[in-house]
RNA sequence: UGGGGUGUGGCCAAGCGGUAAGGCAUCGGCCUUUGGAGCCGAGAUUCGUAGGUUCGAAUCCUACCGCCCCAGCCA
């Protein structure tokens, strides 16, 4: 099924919201927000969680901010805050003038610590790290309360502004919730809301040196930019109570509904950010963009298209249940949308010399080739041929095997667009390595078809010797060697499964004449191999390509189920 | 062992008391100037397990089992 012929069924979330806007619940408005910590790239579970949000907003004729939960100056960088807008916006959503972060609302989360302090809700509690995990009992056991509980407000106030005013170090005073230390929900054992914490952050500089946390902020930040569906992560179920909390007692204009769902794991690869970051710090990849990382900047790179995540985002499903998305699925959304798009190529990766003996020694031809079959509309293009091509090394075989419809001594084949040929002879060098094939072709077959219905099996690609462009081709495969390192043995590190040939550089590829003029980002799909895509380093005098997606390989598979014979 | 979630084919996922959608993957077949694409077909007697309610249960009840999350002054 084509992607945009897809029609999304309902989900948990959207089966919510209706019945809101059925109940005139908010006045039946919808307004999500996609709330990232700049902490690290974006990946392709962000991606749904970003389709989610914005999607449902456009879905119901809503709005979706953007917010950047800014709380934690140590950890974040507005490198990640730059490369996070350009990846929301790559992927095709607009924030319009609704750009916010956490930290412009610094003053108002402080004015609310007041209230909540004024009206005994909260207290100042000198209890170092290492008691507070002491008093916050444990699983079973109920927690003790701190000897800082029953701290007045005008005490707690005082020292909560001189907090703010800096007259204690790191770390001497907390600011917390006063709720319930035997509560059954960690949670709810009085949590902090803010800590003193000497670190230059991105936005406010050194304004600060009280810190706001994280399930304190992001309940105000929603009922603030007025939020009807606050959607997160499984991980936050835990944490509702206290949102709601935290709402209950505050005069804040609104009181969103938090909504979780489960994230995205998928096979072969990695999804933490604390992962990713560890591969791109000691250089496992190249970069946050490489084309290996399930990144949206390594996804782009290697030439995945916005449509296809938006696509996969929606084919995924959004559910409670945990799981594990198979990499097939990412891979044939890709296909999907670059099959009726992307131009079809020639392109030799590992090229085989072919002498046509009986094709005039001078001569070039002209011959015109579709440029996508799947669409007329995309036109034709003129592809010279001559005397001496290339065709791909595994297209010829000296003993072929069982089903083998590729070129063979004695065999003919066709080459697509051009004719069809027969191999006379196979040339080696001193050393054994066929060097050269000796063949001869059939005039009549021009363009690839003869009038006698002759049967020929295997179609080739190919380029004219002389008019192909060299270039380098990165053949990228999975970043693991296997499908979840969790279901492997226990006391192994991710890292011991990556998979050593996830890059595969080829050099002097051959391809033809009129790639010369693609430039970073283009795709194509190479006939017969799959969609590749100019890649960044590329220039015109040193062409680069990366691999996206091989196309689907019967003959792979043949070859594979023979071999586990 | 406290609390919160969740169990539907290999992987996702609909289903919400009327007799198991759909997609990916897999396997057949057709077609093909990409072993691509496309087309057709196959597969859960069964919904974690065991009981119960009901004319009827994946859907309701009970018990049990499995898996995930929570003891950061991270998000």
């Amino acid at each position: 099924m084509a992607a945009e012929d897809f029609t999304p069924g309902l989900n948990f979330i959207r089966t919510i919201i209706e019945a809101d806007i059925k109940a005139a619940k908010n006045g039946g408005r919808v307004h999500t927000r996609f709330p990232p910590e700049p902490n690290g790239y974006l990946h392709i579970g962000h991606a749904k969680s970003i389709c989610l949000n914005f999607g449902l907003a456009a879905e119901y004729r809503g709005l979706c901010n953007l917010r950047f939960d800014d709380t934690n100056p140590g950890k974040e960088d507005v490198e990640y805050v730059d490369s996070i807008m350009a990846d929301v916006r790559w992927l095709g959503f607009d924030w319009q003038d609704r750009l916010y972060y956490a930290s412009d609302y610094f003053e108002q989360l402080y004015q609310f610590a007041l209230h909540l302090i004024r009206t005994g809700k909260a207290y100042v509690c000198a209890l170092t790290a290492d008691q507070m995990r002491e008093y916050r009992g444990t699983l079973t056991d109920p927690g003790k309360n701190s000897p800082c509980r029953d701290r007045s407000p005008e005490e707690s106030l005082d020292l909560f502004q001189r907090m703010r005013a800096g007259e204690f170090p790191d770390g001497a005073y907390v600011l917390r919730a006063r709720i319930d230390m035997a509560s059954p929900n960690l949670n709810m054992r009085d949590p902090v809301l803010y800590r003193i914490r000497r670190e230059s952050h991105h936005r406010t500089g050194d304004r600060w040196c009280i810190y706001p946390m994280y399930d304190y902020t992001h309940p105000i930040s929603d009922a603030l930019e007025g939020i009807t569906h606050s959607i997160c992560t499984l991980e936050f179920e835990d944490h509702r109570p206290f949102y709601d909390w935290v709402l209950d007692q505050l005069p804040v204009p609104c009181h969103p509904q938090q909504i979780e769902f489960a994230r995205l794991n998928l096979s072969y690869t990695v999804m933490s950010k604390r992962k990713l970051l560890e591969l791109v710090d000691k250089a496992y990849v190249r970069g946050w963009d490489d084309p290996r990382l399930p990144t949206i900047a390594g996804l782009r790179r290697r030439g995945y298209t916005p449509e296809a995540i938006r696509y996969f985002a929606e084919l995924v499903g959004v559910a409670k249940r945990e799981s594990m998305v198979d990499m097939a699925l990412l891979e044939h959304c890709l296909r999907e949308d670059l099959n009726r798009r992307a131009r079809r190529v020639m392109a030799v990766l590992r090229p085989l010399k072919v002498v046509i003996t009986n094709y005039p020694e001078h001569q070039v031809e002209e011959l015109a080739a579709e440029n996508n079959p799947e669409d007329p509309g995309m036109g034709t293009r003129k592809l010279p041929f001559s005397r001496e091509i290339y065709i791909e090394q595994d297209d010829f075989r000296e003993d072929p095997p069982k089903k083998f419809f590729r070129l063979s001594p004695g065999k003919e084949i066709r080459l697509k667009h051009a004719y069809y040929i027969r191999c006379d002879q196979v040339v080696k060098d001193t050393s054994g390595n066929i060097s050269e094939l000796r063949c001869s072709y059939d005039p009549d077959s021009r363009g690839g078809g003869t009038q006698d219905g002759r049967k020929v099996l295997g179609t080739s690609h190919w380029v004219s010797a002389a008019h192909a462009v060299d270039a380098e081709v990165r053949l990228y495969d999975k970043l693991l060697s296997v499908p979840d390192p969790a279901d492997e043995k226990e006391g192994k590190d991710f890292k011991e499964y990556l998979n050593p040939v996830s890059l595969e550089i080829v050099k002097g590829c051959k391809l033809e004449p009129g790639l010369a003029a693609a430039s970073p980002g283009d795709r194509f799909q190479f006939l017969r191999q799959g969609y590749f895509c100019v890649d960044s380093d590329s220039s015109p005098e040193q062409l680069v390509f990366n691999r996206a997606v091989t196309l689907r390989d019967s003959w792979a598979k043949i070859e594979k189920a023979r071999q586990n014979k």
